[in-house]
DNA sequence: TATGAATGAGCATTCATTCAT
DNA sequence: CATGAATGAATGCTCATTCAT
């Protein structure tokens, strides 16, 4: 299993703006530093010596701190968000998961290698997200978009099988995001424990939902 | 049902210190502002002002910025948290919850109602937690010592009557915070949604947890 | 009676110069800014976005900040002026001017409708004077020369009359000069109010001095 | 003859204030160097230095560089405009002016040395004046006040013996102001001339105004 | 000639912290 | 214990100016 990572597709839809190489590499190491130390505590000189430009540079082209953190997020929600929904709805698609226990366990696994691998990233983006309601509202249209097209499709299936209670799906993803959140946001948060151990974590997870999300009897 | 609020069980906290009633009420404006803005982007001179105290005053006792927050945090590990805790062991007690569905009905609204009427100060909590892993190491040990006392002995007498899935008390907890930290953290790091129910959100969340924790069959 | 636009003096001026469509826009917007704005306030960013043109732009021709005020003050100063003067001078001598108090009649009110319709740019000129000795050098010059030629002519044909006071001619315009001063400047650097009333200010103007240049009996 | 010191009299008002010892050498050294070099072009870390504070301390007190300059703007206008005014009456009345000449003569020789005395002062607040309407106006009311009152009542009573001629009382003290600004102006915003002579300056400007202001025959 | 990205010194301002009173 | 004036390093940001294309 091979999971996106946040900071080659952000790198990839820089290559494509029409911003210079300086530029990018300002939200290039922007992004890692307030990942690091957090938005507050990341100056912007700090920034410019990171990037290898002057100061001058940071603000010509973004005119504000907050702005840079604008074209971080921005390029993330239009561009990186879908480019990783898509290729997550993809490979569930192509993995010949039948059964709903076979989907779960893959789904599981794929979503908690994801967050670990982008632990860093996600944290910059939950710590915007206390701050600007836009993200959430962002956020919630493209989950509420996904959960209605394919993802609710595919969960419909398991449900017209009888492998799946019959709540809305987006009260299963509930449940589906909180049993993964409760492994994974201790590790980005908190201590990174080293001793994490995302297959086992992966396999109680599903243990556990196999039999909350069964269809009553 | 009626739930502790941190802020009241500060000030008490507070009033039993040996602190002067200025610098009691630096770290209640403080605590609030931490909460409404952020650490880093309250000023001690606001803090000050706030107060109704001199800017020298702030430091007199508490040397740093960073010692403002300590004298926050510690005095809420050491006296709230443990009296938050007790209460609602003491709770569970009294009000005769003999089988896990009524326990857990209780036990789920009681939380659920905390974390929303103490939104702020949790905020500021899990703030403080991601930079600060001493705080992470001591809730965890005193959730620890919950679960391996008097929460870990009601839990086994639902497993002995077998009304829980045998899995170890830790993984259960995981699942219980879990599941209604998925309608609590929205509420509280995002938009707090006017209209979030509670009750509702409570019942959702238990009938889940019943299929989830079911033992096996 | 019409007096020049300094504005569309400088217009002309440019166009007659060397400079390409882009420099002159650069100038033309530069005089109104820095009217507008005063000279420390204004930006050469601003300019260039003003103007229509890069900010490379700017500088290519003109070289500092300072050197675009020089580009406007000196083809003022050797073309504007002079203009301005010989058709001040061209108009007293077409406008039958014959006795003392025609003349100034005609000289007082042409001169406040000059200043006050030109306000801006020769508020321009004078903030410029105050930290530019060489244009109080040049225009005192120019003055000297006026009052050393045609001027000088005219007013000694009316001393020779009788009908005005016998003393050095540059005595007689700085009253002159300072009267209408007296009228117009608070209006080109205070507050300039609506109801300034040109004609009558002129005919007051005119008896006064009438009263002060009177050939001593 | 013996004309008031702006900067004297500023720094008295100080000392009544109740600003510190550094704040008032804040607003002392501030005067100098606006006067000096313009508002715009004096650094908040030049006034630091030259009152021999550090930066921290010009604006703990004084909020921002405008307030700087509010600070003395204010002080001047409530109290030491009003004292040279005061004062400049007094000596009118003190000194026997009984006829106009004499009195005419007087007042202009000692608003001549005044101006040329705190040329500085002057350009600062002129300056000023040219931005901030509220201090032509509160000037404005003063002046009015002046007129109606004891300069007027002075003024009436050389009309009344025919020393004077009748033109409402503000036409009058136009003509005076203009007439010495006509010498002091060029002094205070241009080349201030080594070789002005204000004893001659205000023997012309007393003929001249003598002439103009006699009553019609 | 014109562009516009890049520069880096400089600016007004903020901030946590100190210390004499 | 409390004050608040004073500090000076650091911050976010602006600006005139340069230079490769």
């Amino acid at each position: 299993m091979q999971v996106n990572s946040v900071e080659t597709l952000f790198k990839k839809t820089l290559a494509n703006s029409k911003l210079s190489a300086k530029q990018q590499a300002v939200l290039q190491v922007s992004l890692t530093l307030f990942a690091e130390q957090g938005f507050d505590r990341t100056s912007t000189s700090e920034i410019a010596k990171a990037a290898g430009v002057s100061e001058g540079t940071v603000f010509k082209q973004f005119k504000t701190k907050e702005g840079i953190l604008q074209a971080i997020v921005n390029p993330v929600l239009a561009h990186v968000v879908p480019m990783v929904a898509t290729e997550f709805l993809d490979e569930l698609k192509t993995n010949d998961l039948n059964d709903l226990e076979t989907f779960l366990q893959y789904a599981i696994q794929d979503r908690m290698m994801f967050a670990v691998e982008n632990r860093l990233q996600i944290k910059v983006f939950a710590q915007e997200m206390s701050r600007n309601p836009n993200i959430v509202a962002t956020l919630s249209a493209k989950l509420e978009a996904m959960v209605a097209g394919e993802l609710g499709t595919a969960l419909q299936r398991f449900k017209d099988r009888g492998e799946l209670v019959d709540w809305p799906n987006m009260r299963i993803v509930r449940y589906l995001v909180g049993t993964v959140a409760s492994y994974v946001l201790p590790q980005i948060f908190f201590a990174p424990t080293a001793d994490f151990d995302a297959a086992q974590a992966s396999r109680d997870a599903l243990d556990f939902l196999m039999h909350g999300l069964a269809p009553a009897k």
